[in-house]
DNA sequence: CTGGGGATCCTCCGTTTGGGGGATGCCTGG
DNA sequence: CCAGGCATCCCCCAAACGGAGGATCCCCAG
């Protein structure tokens, strides 16, 4: 299928998992792990250099994060896929990994072959996803909600850290009725109907 | 100081951070790496056998989590260190940790080095903070509240679902009145004064 | 044994919330 | 051009909430 090995790069703050992962592709011989990086910006920059085939990547880091790095990367490398490796499997950052059209995404607790497997799979541009993770988006499918529009979640950020109605109108510098209706929104997009509700909702999902 | 090398036991479950915390120590003349398990039922079997004298765990593990385990593990082997190694600095995890005698409390993005020297420290009875976590401490001395009580949580975490006094009081077969009650001593310990901002910040300190 | 914390209940009361209706402009993508 | 999403605002109203006071019981630690 290929003649050459697999160009592979791991994005990853934490030196631990880096140094996990590089270990874990030590001695494939159809795998070659070119690059590591610590968050997206050196990322962008090492990718530039060695022009990886697959690239691994954490979502949460520091500097320029997981869905900004994808949609960047993406923009100046079309043919290198991203797989996305995360210890959290929350709906809101699958959906939007996914939306910036990556080739996987998987959990930190994958075994070494799978991950092996995936990278492979990539490289010959199929998909690859954790089960928990297929899971989520099965059961997403029949009721899924959109999200809420950035004023809204400005709001659910406000009555998160304490705010009423009314101190969220100063703030925001808008009518407490508008506030309510924003808050209405809210709870319908979310499947809720109490702002404490509202906010696990949204962090869960990993909008707040 | 010490004749022997220091004998480590590793305890995570991602297969990656294992590996990765592996290799970090090998070549290492005064450290050997004994054992590695996935959660704390395994890691106590393993204990028993490797005898390590230092063990590197994660705090959020199937099976039998953190605090459990060093619960167990230091009642087992009270001569065995234990150093706490987790992505998260929640307070709740970190005093609660600490609590339980840990001889560490570092996070995943501690380099190499670093890692090394608190097992050393560890190994010779000393305490290592990663400087987040120490900042932590020091900004919750200050003003530093109590945790909710079980039952108040247990309130706490039904508001966190969507459900109004009236329901939780259903649900825990109690009044009303009481449900109030335990909700106005959640507000007050976590220093807020509305359910939502009491989920977050529970959430924030681990205690959801 | 005395105190304090937890858990349970109460009343009174003013304020906030959440749900039901609308309505208006503004922009953007078919 | 027109539907649809967004953001803004309005009224009405019942229910829920949050604060301020108690009060009892029990249990454990000093």
């Amino acid at each position: 299928m290929r003649e050459h090995p697999v160009r592979l790069m791991i994005v990853d703050d934490h030196p631990v998992v880096r140094d996990g992962l590089r270990g874990m592709f030590d001695g494939l011989p159809d795998i070659t792990v070119v690059a590591a990086a610590a968050d997206g910006r050196e990322a962008l920059a090492l990718a530039r250099s060695t022009e990886p085939d697959v690239v691994l990547m954490d979502l949460r880091m520091p500097n320029l994060d997981g869905v900004g790095a994808i949609r960047r990367l993406h923009a100046a490398h079309p043919a290198t896929k991203v797989i996305v490796l995360t210890t959290y499997d929350t709906d809101g950052d699958v959906s939007r990994a996914l939306a910036e059209g990556v080739a996987g995404y998987l959990l930190k607790d994958t075994p070494r072959e799978e991950l092996h497997r995936a990278v492979r799979t990539a490289a010959a541009g199929g998909r690859v996803l954790s089960p928990a993770i297929a899971g989520h988006l099965m059961a997403g499918k029949n009721q899924r909600q959109k999200d809420p529009s950035p004023r809204e979640l400005e709001v659910l950020r406000l009555i998160a850290k304490g705010a009423g109605n009314k101190e969220v109108a100063r703030t925001l510098l808008i009518s407490e009725t508008t506030v309510k209706t924003h808050l209405k929104h809210v709870f319908a997009k979310l499947g809720v109907e109490t702002r404490a509700a509202a906010v696990v909702a949204a962090i869960e999902r990993g909008l707040l």
